[in-house]
DNA sequence: CGCAATAACTACAATAATTGTAGTGAGTGA
DNA sequence: TCACTCACTACAATTATTGTAGTTATTGCG
């Protein structure tokens, strides 16, 4: 059947996921930011079939997070560039790549790419911050509150979860 | 056909996306992160068919991301919890959240839940920082640069997306 | 000019996966 | 005994995914 929708869950991590579209759609995104454009690019990259590629980069643009560009008439020549949207998606890939790399989910026992500051050249990651105060946050001390956009399922299960943490 | 493997390609982004899944595990993990447990809370909560839970669940257990605990023996009732693997998906859903929050992929013009600091009362979000320092860093100053896990076709990915960034 | 090559896909048939609905079994509380 | 909860499984219908092959438009080379 049909894959159910994500749209109406009154949850931004569905939603995001649904914008997204699935792991192949992820994979390009990490390849459009790493500066990929072109379509053949693309799938020497990720390996993924010509079907499911084009399939993913129409969903990708028409969730607004990929945009379509003829960069030459003749031949007629496209490329494929993040939007302001489809570049803030960069923390996710950040958040699966440093992940992956603690728990060696590449299977090769050390990172495959490392992110370093192009200054300073010191490694990267990703934290939990204080919004106001930037200053560092433990997970532990983070709490989960329903909120303005928030509907029956999401209070229930965050009042189900508290029960038990 | 079957769906292709993510496993053997050197990339701890695609890596971590196999030990996943696919969407409804990431929701999966996201209720079990909230503190949910049990099979028919995970139900209520995701909308998921109960052949896709039951086999996600299965995916999840074999992935070392959950762990299926007895918790009753008569009559027979269980429980699913994150491992310290699987509690370390925090960072990725999250990164999801804030997206979703920025560009209200909720479609419900305001976040469903606020993430908040047990002590201070403000509002949580993730940041790049300096791994050494933990001063924030701006993610135009971020660098890719191949790692040790790093093989011919990542170098080709970094190499190519240096040309144009 | 003729021919190979490149970019950017589409077509197609086989195979898998997903979905909704329904039903199961084990056990409890009334 | 009956209704109920929990934790799933069975099943058929429908869709999606995959690999291979082929297409269209154009340029560069000899």
């Amino acid at each position: 059947m049909k894959a159910k929708s994500f749209a109406d869950m009154a949850c931004s991590i569905a939603g995001a996921l649904e914008a997204i579209g699935d792991r192949w759609s992820l994979l390009i995104v990490r390849d459009l930011s790493i500066g990929l454009s072109r379509y053949d690019e693309l799938q020497t990259s990720t390996g993924m079939p010509p079907t499911t590629l084009a399939d993913r980069l129409r969903h990708l643009e028409s969730t607004g997070l990929v945009e379509k560009r003829r960069y030459s008439q003749r031949p007629p020549r496209h490329e494929y560039v993040l939007t302001a949207e489809g570049r803030d998606l960069w923390v996710v890939t950040m958040a699966l790549a440093q992940w992956g790399d603690r728990w060696d989910a590449s299977g090769r026992g050390a990172p495959p790419v490392d992110f370093i500051d192009r200054g300073s050249g010191h490694p990267i990651r990703l934290a939990c911050v204080d919004a106001q105060t930037g200053e560092p946050v433990a997970i532990d001390q983070v709490r989960l509150r329903p909120g303005r956009g928030a509907d029956d399922l999401v209070r229930w299960r965050i009042a189900q979860g508290a029960k038990r943490p």
